[in-house]
DNA sequence: CGATTGATTGAGCTTTGTCAAAAGCGGTGG
DNA sequence: CCACCGCTTTTGACAAAGCTCAATCAATCG
């Protein structure tokens, strides 16, 4: 009855902590479709879950008062989204499906109720929190160097490496995301991403068609990625 | 025998949670002086505990392969820094005292010692570490601007709320850290940073004076802060 | 009171944003 | 299957912002 497809997810820390299965329920509400453009939650909404991406790709973002929309992050499967909320108890951003995908909702809200567990669960989640603090820290360093090409190339490697921990293929990726929405999230013009891959494909460092690309000089990329990475 | 000088700061929430006063000092080292300059932990070394700022400023840091050292965060009275490295269970920055100060020891790792307040501790933990996430995010969105007046106005402002939110006063700012410093943590060069303060000054928005800042204008500064603000 | 470090100022040059237009791409309906 | 429409991406030309280098000024500390 376990949700048997968090297995390669971030939360099954969490949900490995309760033992009684039955109370999983309680918590966790089994993957759901999303279809493409779908939100999840809207900013100043009350908090009521956090979704563990399963399949596809989310991204969060806030509506400037221009009504142009920021984009915050990108969710791969296997992450957390809107966990933070917890803390105001309620969202400070929207969310979204990318592409079809499916998540899990969990309820963190009535974590109380597994009893036992629960102090594993929270352990765990714990811990989860911990690397979320980490990996927007490592983003707002990269956002924080102000060269376009270390940008892109830090932020394609870091797409790959996420990917890849999920068992994804590790020199080819799909980008899910438009050039707006790379651009958006990394601080610059559209047009900037758009020369910036043409070079890096004209320098052998990237085979770039749509939204398929292919690395070709890995060690090259993060060499121009390297004064933002760790 | 509680620290009773964290009545300010963050972590009151998860000092609160514990009944047992005696149980404190398993999991608090009380106040501790910290003179100028001095590091609290490395990147690096294995995770032992977080630390509370009881006064002065902090600040993260990580060194560059050239020797840079790029400035992560400033960490002001009541804030906690270092609790993302219960997660890899080691720190991937360091940090130290701008100027002198003085820090709470906690050492979370040892929290299921509490027993009974555990939950308790745990529950306030795992809100403090959302707050955590949410100024990581607002940070990456600050840094991923590219203008550099709305990087400066947005994180003078946010210098003030930070001080104002535990009773500093809230039109005069005196800045701990170095143009150096700050130019880092924003991502532009020490010289655009001087000019833009100028710049800033002569149009009466703020008056300058070496480290003391004084606000002329505040809705005029959050006019231009505005793209990267809530 | 030098000397060292940090802050400011100036000049030239590179990068990147802006605006405008062309090209590509995907879907829709004839 | 093709022509058309809307939208995204790419490309080009230009202007503006910010970086670099270099010099000056200020402040802090023996």
């Amino acid at each position: 009855m376990a949700c048997s497809n968090c297995d390669f997810s971030e939360i099954q820390d969490v949900i490995l902590g309760v033992e009684d299965v039955s109370l999983v329920s309680k918590i966790l509400k089994r993957r759901q479709q999303v279809p493409k453009g779908e939100g999840l939650f809207r900013a100043g909404q009350p908090f009521h879950a956090a979704y563990a991406v399963k399949s596809g790709t989310f991204m969060s973002y806030r509506l400037l008062e221009d009504g142009e929309e920021q984009v915050l992050a990108f969710h791969l499967p296997g992450e957390l989204i809107g966990i933070d909320a917890i803390k105001e108890k309620q969202y400070s951003y929207s969310a979204r499906a990318l592409e079809p995908g499916s998540i899990c909702e969990l309820y963190f809200n009535d974590l109380a109720k597994l009893g036992e567990s629960y102090v594993d669960a929270q352990d765990s989640l714990i811990r989860v929190m911990g690397g979320e603090i980490s990996q927007a820290q490592r983003q707002s360093l990269l956002a924080a160097r102000q060269a376009a090409d270390e940008r892109i190339a830090a932020f394609l490697l870091n797409l790959a490496d996420r990917f890849n921990k999920r068992d994804f293929c590790s020199i080819h990726l799909r980008l899910a995301m438009s050039r707006q929405q790379i651009a958006s999230y990394l601080g610059i013009a559209v047009e900037t991403v758009s020369r910036c891959l043409k070079r890096f494909q004209s320098i052998g460092l990237l085979d770039v068609s749509g939204k398929q690309i292919e690395f070709l000089d890995r060690p090259g990329l993060e060499n121009i990625a390297r004064t933002s990475s760790d």
